[in-house]
DNA sequence: ATGCCTTATTTCATAAGA
């Protein structure tokens, strides 16, 4: 199986694009995140194949699970999902082929003395104690996303630049701990160019040629999962070019 | 090369992203 996850920055902006590397790439399933829109276009994504099952509430945040290997057992959210103050379309379960998968939006956070840090911070909570129950039921899962953490210094282009800001504070990272703690395993891609990790570069001041990114998009497997790996990489050609998503996706064979 | 913010909306300005 071919299992990849992305951060589109509006399916709707970016249909032609997603079209495009579909075709390409022939992923059997994709997790998406910020889709953006209330109305997935399931028709055109239907053309090449694929199932969908879309979670969004219009402007912000909104995820997907595409397949065309089998989509069952749609789950909307979680249990005792935190909201702000209701909870917003950041996950999605579904089963494809046997493996179950989440698509998450973890919330971004802005500041450590934001309202939003905490809420992030219970949402990654409330998230390891939902996923507990799965990780025991299905030998094979993955929760695939953007989580909004840089796991180590080494996933942020200079730790100095992040002193104080969130993405790398020791709680935020703490809570992807936890999430391995249940049994789950960062499945780390390798870069297509270079030695960093990144799947997440700024639109601004030329961050992506600079290669001044984040890993902040990551797939955490069960332990089978993860032992099955026979590749794993982030594409950062979807990154280059025209109306690009600021988020390059990654992408897991199994 | 890879090229210097982008998105949807309560639209000509704003909030959010990270």
């Amino acid at each position: 199986m071919r299992l990849a996850t992305w951060n589109v920055n509006s399916v709707t902006a970016r249909l032609p694009r997603l079209l495009d590397w579909l075709a390409a790439v022939e992923p059997d399933v994709v997790c998406l995140q910020e889709t953006k829109t209330a109305e997935f276009p399931a028709k055109e994504v239907g053309a090449l194949g694929y199932e969908v099952a879309a979670h969004g509430n219009g402007r912000w945040n909104g995820v997907a699970v595409l397949s065309r290997v089998g989509l069952t057992d749609v789950s909307s959210g979680y249990p005792g999902e935190p909201g702000f103050p209701d909870p917003e379309a950041r996950a999605l379960g579904a089963t494809c082929d046997g493996v179950r998968v989440w698509s998450v939006y973890v919330p971004n956070g802005r500041t450590v003395d934001d309202p939003h840090y905490a809420y992030k911070l219970a949402w990654l909570a409330a998230l390891t104690g939902a996923l507990t129950p799965e990780v025991a039921a299905y030998e094979r899962l993955a929760v695939c996303g953007d989580f909004n953490v840089a796991p180590t210094d080494r996933d942020v282009w200079d730790p100095k630049a992040f002193v104080g800001a969130t993405h790398v504070t020791e709680p935020e990272r703490a809570a992807l701990a936890g999430l391995r703690d249940v049994g789950l395993v960062d499945v780390l891609p390798r870069p297509l160019k270079g030695d960093n990790p990144f799947t997440y570069w700024d639109y601004r001041a030329g961050m992506f040629h600079q290669d001044m990114g984040m890993r902040i998009d990551l797939v955490y497997a069960t332990a089978p999962l993860a032992g099955a790996v026979t590749d794993a990489y982030i594409d950062r050609e979807a990154r280059k070019g025209k109306g690009p998503s600021d988020h390059a996706p990654i992408i897991v064979d199994f």
